[in-house]
DNA sequence: AACTTTTTTTCGGACACCAAAAAAAATAAC
DNA sequence: GTTATTTTTTTTGGTGTCCGAAAAAAAGTT
């Protein structure tokens, strides 16, 4: 049953809107703010007062406003407090490490990209290493531990939302390997772990909430074959987190052998190992871990294919339609309003275009295929960082207003949060 | 960006939790109320109050409350105003419309089935049809159209929740029947069109929210195959309305002949006519519509399966195979806690178990594959009526509550809503 | 210096909640 | 048969949040 709902839940969702609309808009006046939030002036004043004393936001007053010299009592700029809070984004990848440390405005401060031995990484001993990177990551920042509110992760991968792990990937040797647990602990701080594509999807959301929103799928293609689900307007990542395992769904019932094991999985088509392995014309059950290919074998392959190279072209023809067939299951499992093709793959998308089309047109019935657009985005690893940082935020502009000023208390400049 | 919260919001969302409380607990006294929604009983009483005189609920204290003679001040018990107002429940089938006349307290009051002719029905005559059937059946009722305020229909095939229409279906002859917009015009009510496998999803959450709740899938095996999913807590179809197309996801690229028109559906190797025409070894390309199966033929073949038919019990072993397949893409993909069958062809499921198993076990690796629970449930027609009704009585207690009472008028006996 | 314009704040009212007190309506005890 | 006890319901008064309107503030304009 739905919660009961109490003058509280009014606040917080209030104040919430009113982060949001900083968050968005950069500097605004109040008056702006109330026209956005649809918040009367009065409610205004009241919330980005208390926002003041508690330091989550600054009042522009010394800098120029660059205002338009305009009559009328000049307004008065109000920002989020960079200061006020700050967040570290972590990605995991392939022998990679990335840090950033970001602050309450969402810009990031600093980063620093590590490297480990995937090889050797399991449970035992990735969580360790972790968070002495982290730590120290924070000590070259000057930022104590007390004042980093959250910690999301992004891993490739098949990661467990739900217990904190990382179930498998390619990023590490060992399987189930705990993340959250340990940051919680060493840090204490919230700590949310994610596939990489969610935050693809995350960010994507973000820069363009008008474009990406409601329902919509991204498909990477890349080192491996990722899948980001945003439905209902929000991210989707099932019941135990690993929802969107597009590469691993099975797309021809014994078919290639894919790096997990088993046979036809989507991913035994789509991934750099796969194209290299159809393209030199090897059996499809040549072990994947004997093909080297990652994402310097799918350039050499992208190279020949323009140069006409008939093997290559075919083997993205023939992917093209292992991926045509990928999307009309999605689509008719899903129906999204928009699919989102992405990761270093793209820069093959004119080679595999034509038998994606085929693909699509083979496996599913007009009715279900004729509704929804198709967006090809170039690839930038960014996003990554992108959607991390704005899924904090989000919960940051959500989560940070539990404990209110204490009653109309007269202003004290508390600003317990700095602190 | 969210939208700003209220008074107004406080007061709906508080009201239609009353509603709630008495809809799944039946008669209760205030403070039982205040005990289960968590709110004060001063605050129990201003909303029962509201809510009496408007007429949505009524006061039992003629009746004998059946007390444990206690002492004290006896409850009186507040119920659900049977007669506040009516829906209608629509189920679309073969031949078939079944109606019912369901009161605010979601018995049913009246029901009926008539046939129509499948063959000939289209978007010119079908709606027209519907209408009257309506009309009769409410006349018949003695209800004026004025007291329904919704209409629900469920119908077999892809259902456009969107656009209001049925786009194709097994029920009808045509393509694009428009629903929703013939019966809202009609009658006035608020009209929704779902997928009947979607009905059955809500009619198990609401049946056993505890175990039907988060994120499961529905799979029915019958006339066709139909999927239902429940996702993040709420039912889900989609950008359009015809998401969980499960039976027409692609199984085998260029496999057996659909009654879509594409090779390798789902449906062509799960549904009443492929196992017919596998067990009777016919080509792949058997075209369906020649294929005399439906739930009888089922039936037979069930049966030859039972008494040890080995084209039967390899036709359902096969099916079970595919099936597997099936449910290890949607675990790929949405990763539920929980996968329902249920269908006609359930009875048959002691011959599929086995090759389900096999499949899933080829088709998807160990990891995704060991965090879900499956139920198979007996199959009940009923259910599509009771996912009707259940997602009326959701709609009505979150929608009736606009235009609240007007201040604070001391109880005049002002049943507007019955008049 | 007075007027106009625009933004921000203050003030008072409305309303939905809650805690506590009061009222109501029964049984139990004497 | 009256009083006490118990339990439920209602009333009262208080709090917090929002809002509209008025006031104040802070500029430019005349």
């Amino acid at each position: 049953m739905t919660r009961k709902a109490d003058r509280d839940q009014i606040r917080r969702q209030n104040r919430s809107i009113v982060l949001q609309a900083l968050r968005r808009n950069g500097p605004m006046a109040r008056i702006d703010l109330g026209q956005m939030t649809r918040l009367s002036p009065a409610t205004v004043t009241a919330i980005t007062s208390d926002l003041l004393d508690q330091g989550l936001i600054l009042s522009l007053e010394s800098e120029e406003p660059k205002a338009p010299l305009a009559r009328g009592r000049p307004r008065t700029l109000l920002k989020l407090n960079p200061e006020a809070v700050y967040t570290i984004g972590v990605r995991l990848a392939v022998n990679t490490i990335d840090l950033s440390l970001v602050d309450f405005a969402g810009e990031v401060v600093r980063e620093i990209r590590t490297r480990f031995d995937t090889a050797t990484a399991d449970a035992d001993s990735f969580p360790d290493a972790l968070v002495t990177a982290i730590r120290q990551f924070l000590q070259e920042a000057g930022i104590g531990t007390n004042r980093v509110r959250e910690i999301g992760v992004a891993a490739q991968g098949v990661v467990e939302t739900e217990t904190g792990m990382v179930a498998w990937s390619p990023a590490f040797a060992g399987r189930k390997i705990p993340i959250v647990g340990p940051l919680h602990d060493a840090f204490g701080a919230e700590c949310y772990i994610s596939n990489d594509t969610n935050m693809i999807t995350e960010a994507l959301h973000w820069s363009d909430p008008n474009r990406y929103s409601g329902t919509f799928a991204v498909i990477m293609l890349d080192y491996g074959v990722g899948m980001g689900l945003y439905l209902n307007n929000q991210l989707f990542s099932g019941a135990s987190g690993t929802a969107a395992e597009f590469g691993h769904a099975n797309h021809v019932p014994g078919g290639a052998l894919c790096r997990c094991g088993k046979k036809g999985c989507l991913e035994a088509y789509l991934s750099d190992y796969a194209l290299v392995r159809a393209a030199s014309h090897l059996p499809e059950d040549t072990d994947p871990i004997t093909i080297r290919a990652g994402v310097s074998g799918l350039a050499r392959l992208i190279e020949l294919a323009g140069s006409g190279d008939s093997d290559a072209c075919k083997a993205f023809h023939e992917a093209g339609r292992v991926l045509g067939y990928g999307l009309a299951r999605v689509i008719a499992m899903i129906d999204p309003k928009r699919v989102v093709l992405t990761g270093a793959a793209m820069r093959a998308f004119a080679f595999m275009e034509k038998g994606m089309w085929e693909g699509l047109e083979e496996a599913l019935v007009a009715d279900l295929r004729n509704n929804f657009s198709l967006d090809v985005m170039p690839w930038n690893e960014d996003f990554i960082r992108s959607g991390l940082i704005a899924q904090s935020m989000e919960r940051l502009d959500k989560d940070f207003l539990g404990s209110a000023s204490a009653k109309g208390s007269a202003r004290p400049d508390s600003k317990e949060l700095i602190a």
